[in-house]
DNA sequence: ACCCTTGTTCGACAATAATCGAACAACGCC
DNA sequence: GGCGTTGTTCGATTATTGTCGAACAAGGGT
């Protein structure tokens, strides 16, 4: 089954900012923001696998990334080109703020 | 005591968006954004006046308003000028979506 | 002084969300 | 086929958050 990545229209915009607010997802859209694709390994960021897979799902289901298998592992993009045009500022405002305290 | 309100800058993005990301805030906020003070009792969107006065402390605390007393009332207004200062973009991305559904 | 209006605070409760380990699934490789 | 790698899903636990009624506090009338 595919990972279902609605349409951006059809999202709450308080869905896509409680997916925003927290910090674990926050670095990974940070890293996202870097460009291209990542696999879901190469974000490490202190918590379990089944932690991290948890928040990658948050973000997908909340429209902000895509998700592709390449072979045992999934490639994920942010959805960037989209956002920006449906939130225009809002990225940038929000990936513009340094690294947490 | 004086409503604590923080400065902007103290206060992580993520508890910003968190702030945003709920509908009754949400709601509060875009009322707001029209001008001007509001009294808290003007916020009728379905909740009891103790969700709301928590709604409030939530947004203020986030330093998205500032309050001040006035008779019994108390007066609440957006930092508008602030947030877009720090945020340039993410208020305007925020409200230009339609009402939830 | 009394009361009404306006808000805040205090428990309490319910719902939501973050976290983990373990079990499972899909893939590639040897 | 069997094994290691990479992720997902499940069930449980804990933490956070939204919600309310009731009690309280501060002001402004009359």
């Amino acid at each position: 089954m595919e990972p279902h990545e609605p349409d951006l229209t059809d999202i709450p915009v308080t869905i896509v900012l409680a997916a925003l607010a927290d910090d674990v997802r926050l670095q990974i859209v940070r890293a996202l923001a870097e460009g291209g694709e990542h696999a879901c390994g190469s974000f490490d960021f202190g918590v379990s696998k089944a932690t991290r897979s948890h928040h990658l799902k948050v973000l997908r289901e909340a429209g902000l990334t895509r998700t592709r298998a390449a072979g045992t592992s999934r490639l994920v993009r942010l959805r960037r080109d989209e956002l920006d045009r449906l939130y225009p500022g809002l990225l940038d405002a929000v990936l513009s703020t340094r690294t947490p305290a």
